[in-house]
DNA sequence: ACCTGAACACCGTTCAAGT
DNA sequence: ACCTGAACACCGTTCAAGT
């Protein structure tokens, strides 16, 4: 049949929900599993998602995916006081629906009119809460790396704090593969929980400078940027496989493990 | 007056160019240029240039800029045999003006209807010689991997030549800002020419495998990522002392001064 | 057979007309 | 005063109508 493939794909995602083999709540395969499935690109597979929703038939739920079920409320945050019942758009809301989309169907999703539709509203009322795609986007990457949690007393040797780091970079990259994308489009310091994170790498039991912590992550999220697309595996390795052996190196510069040399003074801001 | 910034800064341009204060063959200003002079974001500069190129009034040169001089053949390569005279359409052509498109106008300059534009074709044509733009965009990175010289006897000691990998990429990336983006979208391993680089970075007698290569590669592309946009010196340290102090690090961990250690058996492909 | 204008389905952002 | 449909200026890609 003439119908292009993203249109396919919804009608036949369409049919197993009609006949009860997706049921409500449960989740509709991921734009990463339909690439896999139909074996077609991943902008494809994200603007059939984008169709199914769009009819109401699918909901993108944050943390989860994307679910079977009419778009209703996205689980807000503790109702607190005598609010009205209706969900009132918030700034947070929209970040929040943002960063949902996103995991739900990549960097490509993540687009101002794609938020406006999922939260029912039209995309002018976006600008009454963020300034420009711009501002959203920094304020989903800030909320991004808010999720990362900080032992108070962390590791104290220079170089078991800086892997640690480097780890928890690479963890909320591996929850998030759109985030790289999203990273390289602002700046980093323009994010106070990523410079909440950057700080702590170097906190002053480390004796190094921001520069080391930055140093440290360029290079994770730098091949974080290949998290998003499936990977050919003509270099023998994998993204897990390069940050390892790469990390290791890396720490063996920044870090040596008989400590000789002391990073240069960088100010340490 | 009420015009879009766009408007007026093409505007101001376009009256330069009348006056005779800017001439046939001179540059206008870049975009980088024209951020700066009218404080506006790089999308603003970018149109503004495209309104005048839509004119006819400018047109972009490769390695040069965009230039005063309604649009005629973009200089070609030498011609052989005895084809007619007018410029005859072939990848080739299609390739090298993307890559002075981007070059003029950053990332966001690279897209298939305004490369059909300034060839002054319509854009369905381009269809013809790239199945889309994700293949346009690989050739254009892979082209541009082509600039890179590599001495035949490069040096020979693993560090050096390791420094003059990294080296000889990250003036690549500064020559052409935008293909740190660019790279991100696709897979470096599809690029003949940067497999060929990266190759070369792991010869024989450097002793170590293609995953050294690799995280070099991405850690001078993490950096670059940030070459686009104008730099805020809130963490104290610009991309070029970003590069020069990671460098460092990054080769004392992959080709220590006193070679004790080889790097771990990655699979020499 | 070849070529391309116009269309389709998007995008971010703004304006003007409506309540 | 507030809200939003429709518009504007794009984007990548495809189709159908024209020569």
């Amino acid at each position: 049949m003439g119908l292009p493939p993203y249109l396919r794909i919804a009608s036949e995602l369409r049919a197993r929900i009609a006949s009860g083999e997706l049921r409500a709540g449960q989740r509709v395969p991921s734009t990463r599993g339909i690439t896999e499935e139909w074996g077609v690109a991943l902008a494809t597979a994200t603007k059939a998602l984008a169709v199914l929703r769009q009819e109401g038939l699918v909901r993108a739920v944050p943390g989860v995916g994307t679910v079977v079920g009419g778009a209703t409320v996205v689980p807000g945050p503790p109702r607190r006081g005598r609010r009205r019942e209706t969900r009132e758009l918030s700034r947070e809301l929209v970040v929040r629906t943002a960063i949902a989309l996103a995991d739900a169907g990549g960097s490509g999703a993540l687009s101002m009119r794609a938020v406006a539709a999922e939260l029912g509203v039209s995309t002018v009322v976006l600008y009454r809460h963020v300034s420009a795609k711009e501002e959203l986007v920094a304020l989903v990457v800030d909320a991004v790396f808010g999720e990362v949690r900080l032992p108070v007393c962390g590791p104290d040797g220079r170089r078991a704090r800086l892997e640690a780091s480097a780890r928890a970079q690479w963890a909320l990259y591996r929850r998030h593969p759109w985030l790289a994308k999203s990273v390289s489009t602002m700046r980093l310091s323009s994010s106070p929980n990523a410079m909440r994170l950057l700080e702590w790498t170097v906190a002053p039991a480390v004796e190094c400078g921001l520069g080391t912590a930055v140093t440290l992550a360029a290079f994770v999220r730098g091949i974080a940027v290949d998290l998003e697309d499936p990977v050919d595996e003509r270099l023998g390795l994998g993204p897990d496989a390069l940050l390892e052996f790469g990390l290791a190196r890396l720490l063996d510069g920044l870090a040596p493990r008989t400590p000789e040399r002391r990073p240069p003074g960088e100010g340490r801001r």
